[in-house]
DNA sequence: CCTGAGCGT
C-alpha cells in the first residue's frame, strides 16, 4: 500500500472526484481531502491510499493534470506520524 | 460570503 499526496486541488473538488480520478488506475483503498481545522473550509490537498503499482501509475498519469484550472500535484505521501504506530 | 502554499486526526 502507497500513501500519495494530492495538492494543489480546486477548492471545490470533492472525495468522490479525487476517488473517481484515481480509480482509473486502480483501486483506491482510502481517500481523505484535509479541510481546514478552523474554518472548516477545504484546504486544497489530500492524500489517497493505493497499491503500489496502481499508485505508481496513477501518479505518473496524474501529476500535472489540470483539473478545475489548476494543474494536480501527485506525489508520494511522506510517514504521517512516527508515533502510535500500530505495530 | 472569502483563498492558493502546503505532506494528514
Amino acid at each position: 500500500m502507497t500513501s500519495i499526496y494530492v495538492g494543489n486541488l480546486p477548492f471545490t473538488a470533492t472525495e468522490e472526484e479525487v476517488r473517481d480520478m484515481f480509480a482509473v488506475h486502480g483501486q483506491v483503498d482510502e481517500v481523505r481531502l484535509m479541510t481546514d481545522r478552523e474554518t472548516g473550509r477545504a484546504r486544497g490537498f489530500g492524500f489517497v491510499k493505493m497499491a503500489a503499482d496502481a499508485a505508481q501509475a496513477a501518479i505518473r498519469s496524474l501529476n500535472g493534470k489540470n483539473l478545475g484550472g489548476r494543474d494536480l500535484r501527485v506525489n508520494e505521501a511522506e510517514e504521517r506520524k512516527p508515533s502510535a504506530s500500530r505495530w
